[in-house]
DNA sequence: TTGTACGCGTTATCAC
DNA sequence: GTGATAACGCGTACAA
């Protein structure tokens, strides 16, 4: 591999003037800037952007680290970051935490070892002592799929507990009274927790008894949605209604629930959250509660580099607006 | 950031002491390194490895060219190679190409400025000259979901000619003769070209004639199948059945030919291709080709490793098997 | 407009 | 077992 001292040598100027051709072409008289671009020919010269960044101090790379890009949505907003991410010259190393706290944690250090200039995280836990480290040592990091809107960490994502408010409402209203929630554990979804608040809360104000029986948390898969809702509909009381806490354990939900022999919405109603591509591809199309999840990794994404760099910054809140959309898996109580 | 000097000074040590704890802790006497392990503490030192790549000259990441990462398949391939890259010490570096090929090659580009070790590629063009300027420089890179089994560059991939036939075969079985297809732009897929071909040859050795309007080349995405089905649908002697050229687009058509209000299984059949997580868990269940992505993604990541460092490679070419997984969006013909 | 020389944080080589 | 120091490829004062 050729370097920028074999070019300079080829094309009898100094290494200075071939960075210079390289960051600053105008800085550069015309015929010595061809006889440089020449040179590089000859050379086949690849320029070293780590090297660069290693005297420049900038990686111009972030960090995303996410649950698993298994789950669609989170494809979603991690499109939405890398595009931005590009337009703006960085690229993204992309990593997996499974929920888990710990892999969360290792990754934070094997990313920041690597000199990520930023990390954009959506975090297994709120409260752990990762990200308080981070904050105190001023390393720029934002929270994707965030629930929080105050305080020193910059943030992006939605208003949960409302979201799952206005799930439960939608239920209700349909004439709903047994309703139940498949939900992420709450220990590693602070997410989940909040629209559970929300849920209780609606049922609460329209006067329905919470019954923790309804109520299961589980992973946040297609097998975990699948296996929840097979549990919740052979109980002695099963559930009219069902608030799935995202659209992928929904889907798993659908499908145990046609194995189970339950027609949607006719025996079933289902709400989801999030709402996939896929949600409005599939039959019966999925309600759910709509988050712009490209739209956040964006944002995510523009508020972490508005960051970098800055010795102080302002945290800033970005909540994003959920919507309800009705489509066909929910349905009036038939005997209602 | 404190560096391995101050930890030197602070523990009274050289760098190179300090060096030695962090690689090779066995070669210091227990004393110093217990003194420098201190020193780290008391400097909050950070490790540097992009510092270490510059000297090692290993960056220990790799680059992954996916079209999008919105398409499940790529998500489950690339969570294979994360997988597996990370089990081995390497971060990966994820770039869309969107089917893209003067994106591809411009990635291809900025990725090895970055120093990637190595390449692993879902390509948009096996005859355009990016892939022969990896090739002649020697620059270590494998195919994904690649049609190749031989030549001079590694892949891994599957027998996309014999999956198209067998879908089309699996259609024939059940008494269809208007049998369409669905498939990804030949001119950057030749993944799709070679599922046409395997289309085509069924067709014909089944007695068929090939009807080339009932073909339709489109994007591969969600709405790209539902609009190219209710063409198909409203032209004068509709397809029976349809063999799309993967399950995204096959999920796309289903919801297009639910809005054009024919039923299936019951008036039109759909195979599709790639089994993504999701297309067993929709309703009807799509019957698809399988093709281990998850797996694809892990050898590929394999065989690149195996590449990387050595300076002459036996090209390795793996292909997996694909398997027709029978659902409910197929059914025998009627008055057929 | 161009060149010289130093430094970035680490590893590797060679002494001791 | 440990230390001194030259690299690695590049950007950037500063000088010319």
């Amino acid at each position: 591999m050729s370097t920028i001292r074999d070019v300079a040598r080829v094309a009898g100027v100094s290494t200075a003037t071939v960075s210079r051709v390289i960051n600053a072409p105008e800085a550069v008289s015309k015929a010595t800037r061809e006889r440089v671009r020449r040179a590089m020919q000859v050379c086949r010269y690849k320029y070293n952007a780590l090297a660069r960044g290693f005297v420049t101090k900038r990686s111009h790379t972030l960090g995303l680290i996410i649950p698993t890009i298994t789950n669609p949505i989170f494809a979603e907003s991690t499109r939405g970051a890398q595009d931005l991410a590009n337009e703006k010259g960085y690229q993204v190393i992309l990593a997996n935490s499974d929920y888990e706290y710990d892999k969360e944690s290792e990754l934070i250090d094997v990313l920041r070892e690597r000199q990520v200039e930023g990390l954009l995280i959506t975090t297994t836990s709120l409260g752990g002592k990762v990200l308080q480290t981070l904050l105190a040592e001023g390393f720029p990091f934002v929270l994707l799929y965030s629930t929080i809107r105050k305080g020193p960490i910059s943030a992006v994502g939605v208003d949960n507990y409302s979201g799952g408010y206005r799930a439960t409402e939608h239920l209700v209203n349909l004439g709903h009274r047994r309703i139940a929630m498949l939900a992420g554990g709450f220990s590693f979804s602070d997410r989940s927790h909040h629209r559970w608040f929300g849920y209780k809360k609606c049922l609460a104000e329209n006067g329905i008894t919470y019954d923790p029986a309804l109520v299961k948390q589980g992973p946040y898969t297609l097998a975990g949605g699948k296996e929840a809702i097979k549990i919740l509909l052979s109980s002695e009381n099963p559930p009219t209604a069902i608030f799935c806490s995202n659209d992928y354990m929904a889907l798993g939900a659908m499908q145990g629930a046609k194995e189970s022999g339950v027609a949607i919405p006719e025996n079933l109603s289902i709400v989801g959250f999030d709402d996939m591509a896929i949600s409005s591809f599939i039959s019966p199309g999925l309600t759910t509660i709509r988050q712009p999840a490209y739209e956040m990794g964006r944002l995510g994404t523009e508020l972490l580099l508005s960051h970098i760099g800055k010795s102080v910054t302002r945290p800033t809140h970005n909540m994003l607006q959920t919507s309800l959309i009705i489509r066909e898996t929910t349905a009036t109580l038939r005997n209602g």
